[in-house]
DNA sequence: CTGAAAGCGCTTACAG
DNA sequence: CTGAAAGCGCTTACAG
């Protein structure tokens, strides 16, 4: 059986208290530095080991954050986990992450998400009124919560943090005008019940003020040889772009290998730009221009947030917004 | 505050011992029909989510298994991560991942993992004599736990699902010797502390078998520009060989932007083979062999092997080994 | 500086 | 089929 802070007490003969003093670091009140050292001697010697589900249960705090993020398979995604992890660790706390498809029905919320946690990071969630109705059977709602992501036409309400993809794809869009393209394409998915994006409609918006006509080459799922297979019949179909614009860059990366397949020259032949900031892309021959995503700085603001909401239920909710950079190589010059 | 089982009770006027027999799912004595559906919509109504902190203190079981993994960074242990989440889950129970460095220094290994788990998926740790100095202070080491993983040269104790990288890596390099490569290197982390890794002993054998002088290009680090540079360097000092293994697939991706750095071609100069089946490496031009690990059956069989050890603790140690998958692209052509 | 008591929200084991 | 009691391993709040 494990040691508890009973074992620890007995072979010292001092009240289980004292041990919890001085073990937990929760209570600050003095020991004396004699006691204290042998508790912490017979912990070590005895394989004292916390039960952080006791510890949890009777101070009603976990030091853990959660964070509800839908898949770690792509690249950003897993660099968010890992900067979140980075960012909480330092606070002396933990994350836990539960991957969230965000789809389950509302009546499956109350047995979802048992594991009591102190605060939530919440990446990309649905809109608004669609996280409330999911939230609301399942007590939740009352954990302090920070939305952190791409952003939506429409912010969430309470805390947020979100990178401007509006402004990153007017950029990567003003770009490939100004290396000449007279065609300019958007590669994304199919938004299902996320409508209004906000790079769709900085890349609709732009080509109006220029007088583009605005070419979407919708992919009906997420998986790479889905996006090959389509951009390849919509160029077969419809001629090639001279330039593309792609809603992130697992997509790039298909879009590449999609004109490769029909033996364009990148960029001579269709100009290539991506969002997200992959890393491999830099690695590709001719090397891939994308929008990098602030990750770092996102989680790390978005901690701070929640630091804040935590710690002041009352201060008043903040939004940030973070700029993206643009990296120019050489598939789009 | 939360709604409890006592809440529920009393609303009910029925014992909590009733409601958590209908809530628990764990205590399967019979309950009155009519009782069992009064509770169930009062814990509806009153949005009550059951605490698992008090149910694991109280019944000692967590129904979460541990995955610890030492970074989420790269594609296999992403796919890792989500295949071995998958498994877990159809059995109806958890996955918390633990990213651990194996790199803690053993006496505070008292501070870690203080949360209670049912099993450990331990995915390539450190050799056994390692990882029992690590583990032996923790109390960790009577927690039923599989290794699963690329396997050593030195299997690990206890349970375990190995892939055979060193068949692969056998595979790998006749293959460039049946394509006709002269002068065969392979890139390759420096080892440290775990010597003896089994593709590198592979390509040692083979290359002996045909009298073939081994080449080494070895990187300091496992971070990709590191890898880019030294492999430049490499050539631009010792000309360039005319097939290249990679002990993984990040270390390809790197391999193939310093070929392409220094305008060789590849596969006519340089035939380039993988090792670990990232998906992206398809999407290069031209498309990049590699040797595809077995992931989900790695994930799925480790699996089984801790349900095993689990339910039956005094079963005998099972040792498995999985083949993995030559995928041959036009990069070794 | 130290300790005895009560309780966190559940389950186990037993009694009816 | 149902319930009263005890306890999981800690911390909180109070008393000394």
């Amino acid at each position: 059986m494990a040691v508890t802070i009973h074992d620890i007490a007995r072979e010292l003969n001092v009240s289980s208290m004292t041990v919890s003093r001085v073990l937990s670091s929760v209570d600050n009140t003095l020991v004396k530095p004699a006691t204290r050292i042998r508790v912490e001697e017979a912990a070590l010697r005895m394989g004292y080991r916390p039960n952080r589900n006791a510890r949890a249960l009777a101070s009603g705090r976990t030091n853990i954050i959660g964070l509800w993020i839908s898949h770690l398979n792509t690249s950003v995604y897993s660099q968010i986990a890992q900067a979140c992890r980075v960012a909480v660790q330092e606070a002396g706390m933990e994350i836990s992450i539960s991957e969230m498809d965000w789809h389950f029905h509302a009546s499956e919320g109350h047995r979802r998400f048992q594991w009591p946690v102190d605060g939530i990071l919440a990446v990309d969630p649905p809109p608004q009124d669609v996280l409330e109705k999911l939230l609301e059977p399942t007590a939740w709602k009352d954990v302090p919560r920070v939305h952190l992501g791409s952003g939506q036409s429409v912010p969430w309400q309470g805390d947020s943090v979100c990178v401007d993809l509006g402004a990153g794809t007017r950029t990567a869009i003003e770009h490939l005008l100004r290396v000449g393209c007279k065609r300019i394409a958007y590669v994304t998915p199919w938004w299902g019940e996320r409508p209004g994006m906000c790079h769709y409609d900085a890349y609709i918006e732009v080509l109006k003020t220029v007088g583009m006509q605005p070419e979407c080459i919708v992919v009906d799922d997420w998986e790479c040889p889905t996006v090959r297979r389509t951009v390849v019949e919509h160029i077969k179909a419809n001629g090639h772009p001279d330039g593309i614009y792609c809603h992130h860059d697992e997509f790039t990366i298909a879009t590449f290998r999609a004109l490769r397949d029909l033996d364009l020259h990148i960029p001579n032949d269709v100009a290539l730009i991506g969002c997200e900031g992959n890393a491999f892309l830099e690695y590709f021959d001719p090397s891939i221009s994308t929008m990098a995503m602030p990750v770092p700085d996102l989680c790390r603001t978005s901690w701070e947030l929640l630091q804040k909401r935590i710690n002041e239920p009352l201060s008043p909710p903040q939004n940030i917004t973070l700029p993206v950079e643009f990296l120019a190589r050489a598939s789009s010059r």
